[in-house]
RNA sequence: GGAGAGGUGCCAGAGCCAGGUCGAAUGGACCGCACUGCUAAUGCGGGGACCGCCUUCAAGCGGUCCGUGGGUUCAAAUCCCACCCUCUCCGCCA
C-alpha cells in the first residue's frame, strides 16, 4: 500500500511512476485518494479544536465543583454536551472518509521499480533469457502432455479428485506422489544453506491476506472459512510476509531470510476451461516458497540471488523454461 | 465446550472495587554528568509513541494512545457490553 504521507509530500511522483503502468483507472484512483486525505485532514483539525474545547470545559467542571459550586458546573456541562454532539458528527465524517480512503489506497497498486519495464499487461513482459529446454527440441512421440503419461504410467488421478472435491482438483499416486514431494524435498534442500525452514499456518486472518494485497481486490479467487472468519492460503508469501509484521527488526539482522513449503489454495474464479487440463491451474497444489525481508539497498542483489536459486533448480533438472522481466 | 485469573510504557509492576489533579507510582534497563586503579557499585539528572496545525535548524499549539471495538458520562486506564489473546483447571478430541 502507498504510504499517504508520500501522497501528501510528493504526489507528482507517485503519480509518474504509477502511470508506467498504463492503466488510467489507477491515476483515476490516485487522485480519489488524495483528495480523501485533504478531506480527512480538514474534518480531523475541526474535530480536535472541537476536543480540546471539551477537554477545557470538563477541567473546568471537576474545578468549579471542587469549588461547591454545582450550579456552575452544570452550566459548564450543557456547553461541553453541545460541542460533543458537534464533535460526534465531524468524527464520523472523519471515520467515514478514512474507511474511503484506506479502501481506495488497498485498490491502488504499488509503484513499479524504476528498473521495472513498462507496460499494462505480461505482453510487455521483456525476455530476459530461454527459452531453454525447449519442448520442439525433443522428438514428437516424448511430447505428449502430463495429463496422458500421468495417467498411463498411474502417477495422476485426477478422475477420483474430481469425484472426492469437484473439478480442478488433482491427486498424485504412487510413485507420483513420492515425486511431488521429493521435488518440494530438492527445492528445500538446495536453499537450506540461507533460508530458515518455516512451517507456517495455511489458515490466516483478514489482516494477515490484507497485509500482502490479497484483500480487497482478490477476495474472490480465496477460500474462506465462515465459520471461523480465516482464509486458506493462495502462497506460503502471505504467512511469511506477516512473519515479523508489527515488530520493529534491527537493521543489523536483514535480511531474514525464510522458505517455506505448504499447499496453497487457490479458487481460481473465472478461469474454468482455461489452462485447466491435467495439473495446471488447480485448486489446491504444493509449493516451496523463498522469502527475504531486506532493505531497499539489499533488495536487487537479493533478488538476483533467489532468481538464480531458482533458475539453477529448474535448470538442474533439465525442465524447460525461460526467464521474464515483470 | 465449561469454570476461573489476567492483558498498563523497552521490561517488571502499581493504579481499576470508591471516574476528574493519571501519559500514568515504583523498580530495572537505557542515556548524560559526578565519583571511582579496571570491572562493578553509588549519587544526581534525563528520556514514550503516533497524528494534525504552525514552522520547516529550533521551539510551540492541539489531538490520540493503558489488548481491540462499541457504549455510559461534561469527563474513562478506571464503569457497562462484545470480541481477541495469554495462563490454570475440567470436558471433548476424526
Amino acid at each position: 500500500m502507498i504510504d499517504v504521507r508520500l501522497l501528501r509530500t510528493d504526489p507528482d511522483a507517485v503519480r509518474v511512476a504509477l502511470s508506467r503502468r498504463g492503466q488510467p483507472d489507477v491515476i483515476d484512483q490516485l487522485d480519489r485518494a488524495i483528495a480523501f486525505d485533504a478531506l480527512s485532514r480538514d474534518i480531523v483539525a475541526k474535530r480536535d479544536a472541537i476536543r480540546a474545547e471539551v477537554n477545557d470545559l470538563s477541567k473546568a467542571v471537576a474545578e468549579t465543583r471542587r469549588k461547591g459550586d454545582t450550579h456552575g458546573a452544570e452550566e459548564l456541562q450543557l456547553r461541553s454536551r453541545a460541542l460533543g454532539d458537534h464533535e460526534r458528527v465531524l468524527a464520523n465524517e472523519f471515520e467515514i472518509v478514512q474507511g474511503d480512503l484506506r479502501d481506495v489506497l488497498l485498490r491502488i497498486p504499488n509503484m513499479p521499480h524504476p528498473n521495472a519495464p513498462d507496460g499494462d499487461g505480461d505482453t510487455d513482459n521483456p525476455l530476459v533469457k530461454g527459452p531453454i529446454n525447449l519442448p520442439a527440441e525433443f522428438p514428437a512421440h516424448r511430447r505428449v502432455p502430463h495429463w496422458e503419461t500421468g495417467v498411463a504410467l498411474g502417477i495422476l488421478d485426477n478422475e477420483r479428485a474430481t469425484k472426492i472435491s469437484g473439478a480442478m482438483f488433482t491427486m498424485l499416486r504412487g510413485s507420483g506422489a513420492a515425486l511431488s514431494r521429493a521435488l518440494c524435498q530438492f527445492a528445500l534442500d538446495r536453499n537450506v544453506d540461507a533460508f530458515e525452514e518455516i512451517r507456517p499456518p495455511t489458515l490466516v486472518t483478514s489482516a494477515t491476506l490484507t497485509a500482502t494485497g490479497q484483500l480487497p481486490k482478490f477476495a474472490d479467487d480465496a477460500y474462506y472459512i465462515e465459520r471461523d472468519d480465516l482464509w486458506c492460503i493462495p502462497t506460503a508469501e502471505v504467512p511469511l510476509t506477516s512473519l515479523y509484521a508489527g515488530e520493529v527488526v534491527d537493521s543489523e539482522d536483514l535480511p531474514l531470510r525464510f522458505m517455506a513449503y505448504t499447499p496453497c489454495y487457490r479458487r481460481e474464479a473465472g478461469s474454468a476451461g482455461r489452462d485447466t487440463r491435467g495439473m495446471l491451474r488447480a485448486h489446491e497444489f504444493d509449493k516451496v516458497e523463498i522469502l527475504a525481508v531486506s532493505t531497499p539497498e539489499q533488495a536487487p542483489d537479493l533478488l538476483v540471488e533467489m532468481t538464480g536459486r531458482a533458475e539453477a533448480l529448474i535448470a538442474g533438472l533439465g525442465l524447460p523454461y525461460r526467464i521474464i522481466e515483470i
